[in-house]
DNA sequence: TTGCGTGCAAACGCTTTGCATATTA
DNA sequence: TAATATGCAAAGCGTTTGCACGCAA
């Protein structure tokens, strides 16, 4: 034992970040939290909720999605919305930019220095900037010639 | 009667666009293009379900979805995933951007003059840019200070 | 006429909700 | 112990499907 596992951050990781932004690190959201970060990935509820299965936590699919969204109000994870039918929780905070496949429905992290948004429109006032996504569809084989 | 309305493209013009994109100009198909190519907006499949149910035309939520997923599929519509739980129908063509409203639901175009995408990753061989889409989020009051 | 399009209602899949139980601080 | 979180199952909501009928060419 003690040997880490990559697929699953520490316990005592877990609970520091919950505690960092102020969450009550309940065994629930801990396991949730350990398999979100232990990488940067992205994930979604479905995804989240069958890796928790194939261990031995058992937590609710409610739990889950209570979770996901706390985690997504609080900052721990940003929501990606690329299919209507499908929430991806972004465990990477750094700011970037993504490239969905859309023949294998992966996400691909993008460098922001790759991209320039300049110069954008005036937001009207009492309004906040809440994000800016950039998504790149690429999909499977180059269709007719 | 022969008074154009600003919110219904003439019959003519509708069957003419449809042509143009090789789709049969049924009945239904035209009455959902003069609603959504009347001019440049966004609207979901629900919105264009109740526009066409305040005027005589009676076409099936079926119909609509089918239709819908017809004219993004042969590039009548730009389909624009912003919110998981709703695609928007895009009328203009032109190459732009998204700025989404959250408290509204409402989307604004930005002109891709204003958005530098330079230097993307290579994309694998075999595989076809879709598109890149950028959305801006605005929300609604500054929360705290 | 002959295939394609349409309408209806039921089915689907992801997400949320209601409420009783259990856990946290 | 007072507040918050969890689990379960049912409800919700946008979208898709199956099948009989009807229209387009």
């Amino acid at each position: 034992m003690g040997q880490s596992n990559p697929n699953l951050l520490p316990v005592d990781e877990a609970r520091a970040r919950l505690r960092e932004y102020a969450i009550s690190p309940t065994e629930q959201r801990v396991e949730i939290a350990r398999v979100i970060f232990a990488r940067h990935q992205h994930l979604s509820a479905e995804q989240i909720l069958s890796l928790l299965a194939q261990r031995a936590s058992r937590v609710s699919k409610a739990t889950v999605y209570n979770t996901l969204n706390l985690f997504a109000e609080k900052g721990l994870v940003r929501e990606v919305v690329i299919d209507p039918a499908k929430l991806f929780y972004d465990s990477n905070l750094n700011p970037h930019h993504h490239i969905f496949h859309t023949d294998t429905g992966e996400l691909e992290d993008v460098d922001p220095a790759r991209v320039d948004i300049s110069n954008l429109p005036a937001l009207p006032a009492g309004k906040e900037l809440l994000g800016v996504d950039v998504i790149i569809r690429v999909g499977g084989e180059r269709r007719s010639r």
